[in-house]
DNA sequence: CTTTGTGCAAACGGTTTGCAACCTA
DNA sequence: TAGGTTGCAAACCGTTTGCACAAAG
């Protein structure tokens, strides 16, 4: 049950996520996949996927719409275009050299983004408090440019 | 277009979903508004769902599996069971008395929980960011009590 | 040789939609 | 009366699954 083969599907589909800076869809990913296995199915892009991220190797992002697929399992922040649905990693905070290093949100925000334990919540109403899920979302660059009207949903 | 009339179910549809304290999913509410109205038809509960969350009336709850449905649209914390998939509203911080007010975690997690524009994150990675979304998730009372074991998924 | 993985296609489940009748303003 | 709204059923679409065959260890 838990003794996986690496079998060429299962590393292709591996070294395409881990290629791509977004996070793809799983049919997005197939796309990929195919240009160098012509004849793998969907299916088994599901099936590894699942495979990939139980044994910690990728994550699943859940969210509106079609799951997308991280290749990085360490917890980080994401965010995710209201327009287009594209989900991207959020820059370090470090990276951002200006002074509001101020508020302990900063160091909070970065060092415990996924699955902090977050002791200060246990037990709220009955709830046994096993961590918190942090999601920004916004315009990407490009969805930023178009701007204004046109319809929602695009790729 | 956004001339709306109100209609027998659009009332018992919001009155439902504003009685419940979970956030039920739309098939859930379709059972509740089903003991008043028996001819509603599925259809409808998810068409005036979408009008309501449209008219700032109720909210839309994404995540993991089918949507759930919020019948307060401010803004507010939610925690999700990880096992029955239950969503419920975390209590407010203010409820818990306890001396771990020190951090401005506490303070900040009230105020800015749901559409934070948060300006420090601002044009991470290119993208204009229009706020942040939070949910913590764990095990809510009855699957506390069940624990360990047992497969996933229930209601 | 055993067991896990694959391709295919059908099944699933939540949500959306087209349509004719209906009802609110 | 006009146009939003409803019930019904079919369509959609992302994801899962059953099966017989292929391939990894």
């Amino acid at each position: 049950m838990d003794n996986h083969r690496t079998t060429r599907q299962r590393s292709v589909i591996l070294d395409e996520l881990r290629k791509v800076t977004c996070h793809p869809t799983a049919t997005t990913l197939y796309e990929l996949v195919r240009r160098r296995l012509p004849s793998v199915s969907l299916g088994t892009v599901y099936r590894n996927l699942e495979v990939l991220v139980a044994l910690g190797l990728a994550q699943k992002i859940e969210g509106q719409g079609q799951a997308r697929y991280d290749g990085c399992a360490e917890a980080h922040l994401h965010v995710r275009c209201v327009k287009c649905g594209r989900v991207d990693d959020l820059p370090e905070v470090n990276a951002h050299p200006e002074g509001a290093a101020t508020s302990s949100w900063n160091q909070r925000r970065h060092s415990a983004p996924l699955e902090e334990p977050s002791q200060d919540a246990n037990d709220c109403g009955g709830y046994q408090i096993l961590g918190c899920r942090v999601e920004y979302f916004g315009l990407c660059p490009r969805c930023r440019g178009e701007a204004t009207h046109t319809t929602l949903e695009e790729s």
